[in-house]
DNA sequence: CACTATTGGGTAATCGATAACCCAAGGAGG
DNA sequence: CCTCCTTGGGTTATCGATTACCCAATAGTG
């Protein structure tokens, strides 16, 4: 356990020559030396198991080669993991790691900004697990590079977001191609996503000159939240009731989508043959299990997740603006 | 983005003291003082925004107040997120962070933890996304200061693993319980896991003087992996048919169960009147959305990820050992 | 009143890596 | 043969925080 760690200076020391020398044949390229005395302090570096003390170099440098990802629960959420791993991607490129710090209900997004300096690390993203608006204060707004899957009230920090409206809007011609005509929708209700996803839905239709059969909550817009107890099934029967019985049904996530298909199973009805079945998230675990595996536009996370590591390393910064990322079709057999 | 770091010097200038007074006032909570120095201070560091460098801390302390968790992939699977989660409240009661970094295929265990030392960490733990052995050569096993669920093929590392056979033991008394007694077992098969369930359904029915009414693999074994075609439905007809038909069906995991669930339904019969369903693992997302609800066998990934950061921060070490933390029961409405 | 504790705080060294600057030896050019 | 430049490498200061050690002033004691 106890590590016992070797430093430039042993590594001197055996070689017989300085230290900066020894600084110069392991890190820096391009420091004057002869090939041999190169060489010999790599050999000897080997043999001591030297590994670099970033933190004597972050002392000079001011910064440790870190990036940190401050968010609101992040690595709790399955698609949040996407997101880290494009950042991550990204970062090992440029030689950095990411330090990934969620911060609990009833901490201050401050304090934890605050804990996250304390390691100097080169840059600060902000990312939430949900598409939504998050107030910073001015302090706050200075310091975080990138706002991932979530906008800054005031606009003050380059934001990406996945595009709901387009991918909304994507699925739905989707479902037109395939040929569906009478479509309903039960969505999110009270999230911006959901919001969002309703307004590309009507307008998909709407320029195909076709009317919704019907758009739902999936829950009680009064108590939304993941243990409210869903509405779905009572809409999917009144449906089937309608004069206008849809042959698709696009759901506001995965895990509607899932009780949709239980829902449509009591009715005896087959998917896709009877009635197509399509959403949001790609939820992978949950779709690909499905029968038959569930169509479903995924979220952009992991490119959000590439692209905020490029803006927060890149040499020019650019001005604040918000970047909103497409979804991209899954097919699987539910359409 | 430009952040403009204030150091101590900073603010001994602007107090008319020296430097090593105001880390005093700042961090070392007995130095001895004026009371009216110290707020002084602590005054103008408030006012100029003060963070403290961990990285020049570090330097002398020879360690960042860090816990490395190395892991094959950890932050991608669902269940991992608890691990992280236990750990980090752990590691924060004791001023820690917890630094995850996760190796891809491809890059060696020495390689990734490598990169973790350089950030000088106080410790270092090795996690696995499932139950299994790892090999680690005599410098890692020197290295890392506990294994979360997973062993270290030698045992030179003490082991958190989850109690597998304990589990299915209680899930099956449960069942008993419960007044069932014609149980199947669809498992996970050639894996860790799988094998100790097994070994744990097999003993308690016979203590409880019953035979399996039959044991199968989900998935052939020869090809077994996440995306691997299931035979679950078929093994679910097989059973339905047999003269036994089954009153209770226990599952390898949550996503067996949620395709047993489905056949079930093709089959028309009721859960958990006809026939009850249980599992493994307790994937929220997924068990408490089936309907109805499952009831599973939470593992102990939360109280793994505990139980490795007080032993990794302990000052007293351990011999090596392998601790078996226990399941625990979700009560859902599937028996 | 002289002497010793105690309090309040400064000086300087240290951790490991890096960078600006300096110096010596040897080869090229005049 | 002498100067200039290149090559190879050493010296020393520096980053920010900490710490062992030292000094001055005051308070308490016989």
């Amino acid at each position: 356990m106890k590590i016992v760690a070797v430093s430039l200076s042993d590594i001197a020391e055996r070689a017989g020559v300085s230290v900066k020398t020894v600084s110069g044949a392991l890190h820096g390229g391009s420091a004057r030396m002869s090939d041999d005395t190169r060489q010999k302090i790599k050999a000897i570096a080997e043999e001591f198991g030297y590994v670099t003390n970033l933190a004597a170099r972050g002392v000079r440098q001011g910064w440790l080669p870190l990036v940190g990802v401050v968010s609101d629960g992040l690595i709790t959420s399955p698609f949040a993991t996407e997101i880290v791993r494009g950042l991550d991607g990204a970062a090992r490129s440029a030689g950095m790691a990411v330090f990934a710090v969620n911060h609990r209900s009833g901490q201050s997004i401050g304090s934890v900004l605050d804990e996250v300096q304390q390691f100097r690390p080169r840059a600060v993203a902000y990312a939430a697990m949900y598409h939504k608006h998050v107030a910073l204060s001015d302090r706050l707004a200075g310091a975080v590079g990138v706002m991932i899957n979530c906008r800054e009230a005031a606009g003050r920090v380059t934001a990406l977001v996945p595009d709901e409206e387009g991918g909304a809007r994507e699925i739905v011609h989707y479902l037109l191609i395939a040929g569906r005509r009478r479509i309903a929708f039960i969505n999110l209700p009270g999230i911006l996503a959901g919001t969002l996803r309703e307004v590309g839905f009507r307008a998909a239709l709407e320029e195909g000159g076709i009317d919704p059969v019907g758009v739902f909550p999936a829950v009680r817009r009064s108590v939304y939240s993941d243990r409210a107890p869903s509405l779905v099934a009572s809409h999917v029967e009144a449906l089937l009731k309608s004069g206008q019985r849809p042959d698709a049904i696009l759901c506001g996530n995965d895990r509607v989508a899932m009780e949709v298909y239980a829902a449509l199973a009591r009715a005896g009805l087959r998917i896709p043959d009877d009635i197509a079945v399509a959403s949001f998230d790609n939820q992978v675990e949950l779709a690909s299990r499905l029968d038959p595996p569930l169509t479903t536009m995924a979220l952009p996370h992991r490119a959000m997740g590439r692209l905020a590591m490029e803006i927060l390393l890149a040499e020019q910064p650019e001005p604040p603006h918000l970047r909103k990322l497409p979804f991209h079709l899954v097919e699987r057999a539910s359409v």
